[in-house]
DNA sequence: TCACTGATGTACGAACCAGTACGTTAGCTG
DNA sequence: CAGCTAACGTACTGGTTCGTACATCAGTGA
């Protein structure tokens, strides 16, 4: 998460606008995050803010534009984690595995943006539709998928024609289940899907199950 | 869903506990799947009930205990549908692939649920925990699955030691990722993963992973 | 150094909204 | 048929919350 970061020459700086800009993006997000659109407070925003409410309009204009801004820092993070992903020197196989093994741990580094997409699709994606930025940042983990797939094909190792989108789809299901539905599962299961001790467990099987869908000899049904 | 229905002796009862509370919470499952708790009015919910708030705190107490309840019905709906599931017939490999299908169109067919579900996470389950009903209701699916697993086990065709739990959380995710995060899904890669022409195709997609997971010959990495 | 603009703080308003005090009526029970 | 209680309606309140009018200050460029 891009956060503000104390200068080096001790605080204290009185004026300065990315900084103040930086640090209610911040707050919000935990804000958001933590009580929902509705839920958030756009007070309780400012109050945990070194600055006022009168600037979070003055910078973003209102509550609304504010979640809108902070769901495109959110996922601009996530497009830079997938921009670092470097998995060309490896085999399809082992590509896809540790595509997944990443995608993954970033979802559970990440639960405010695991939570501020749950919200936004409770509001039906409206934030997203209203922003210009967000309509086209595309996903640079789906071209990694696509090479990934091509190789994996052209090498006869994958048996299925499998879209990438379809695969991303698949992938990201589990991990973000794992993180989203983590307390009613927990409450209604018992069972923790982020324990720490199970962390290697849920990675292997998530792993082994693309693998094997990627692999596995198609018997017509 | 269990809604309200018209008596067949035409209408105009006046005084009926039974029918004003299912009504209220018709409307009030609607209500918080469309705008979450904190979005939810309860002004909101009375007018679109034949009856008035008064009610409402009446038969409930309070938003939160509505809420509550709400999804104690929700979650009481699908525990039914679950009940219904009548899969023994059929050897572990129909049966899982069964499962699945039915798993994945039910989810599809009740997306209020999904978003209270989505909803009541965002609120990290505290509902749930507060229920007395919602903590002990288990898993009908749970059993279904321990029995094919069992079964699957035995005859040699599933390879792996899988856990009930984690084969359920491994279906679940994929048809609940499909319906809960259909809107964010949509505006950034362009697809509409419920769009009717595809439900074949998803369809045998969670099919053909499961049953690969299950029947895959495991390669130690 | 002076004026101008971007940045900031204070104080307040108006609407909203969960919850309730109080009064009324339907329909069953004896 | 009397009277009791569960069921219901009206009207209101008190606190909350988004948003803004207005005043002020810092720093820069001429």
């Amino acid at each position: 998460m891009t956060s503000v970061e104390e200068p080096a020459r001790s605080g204290e700086r009185i004026r300065d606008a990315a900084r103040t800009r930086a640090e209610i993006l911040d707050v919000a997000t935990q804000e958001f995050a933590r009580a929902g659109y509705d839920g958030a407070r756009v007070d309780e925003i400012a109050a945990r803010t070194r600055t006022t409410k009168r600037m979070i309009y003055y910078y973003f204009g209102g509550k609304e534009q504010l979640f809108t801004s902070v769901l495109e820092r959110a996922y601009g993070v996530i497009r830079e984690a997938e921009q670092q992903l470097d998995v060309d020197h490896l085999d399809p196989v082992a590509a896809i595995r540790r595509l997944a093994e990443l995608t993954l741990d970033h979802h559970e580094q990440h639960p405010d943006f695991i939570r501020l997409v749950s919200i936004e699709n409770i509001h039906e994606a409206q934030h997203i539709a209203a922003s210009e930025k967000l309509g086209k940042i595309g996903s640079p983990a789906l071209d990694v998928i696509r090479r990934i797939l091509a190789s994996g094909r052209e090498s006869g190792l994958f048996t299925a024609d499998v879209d990438a989108v379809d695969l991303h789809a698949m992938i990201s299901s589990f991990c973000f289940f794992r993180v989203a539905n983590r307390h009613t599962f927990g409450a209604l299961f018992g069972r923790d899907l982020l324990d720490e001790a199970q962390r290697a467990h849920y990675r292997a099987m998530l792993g082994d199950m693309v693998i094997a869908y990627l692999t596995a000899e198609r018997t017509p049904r």
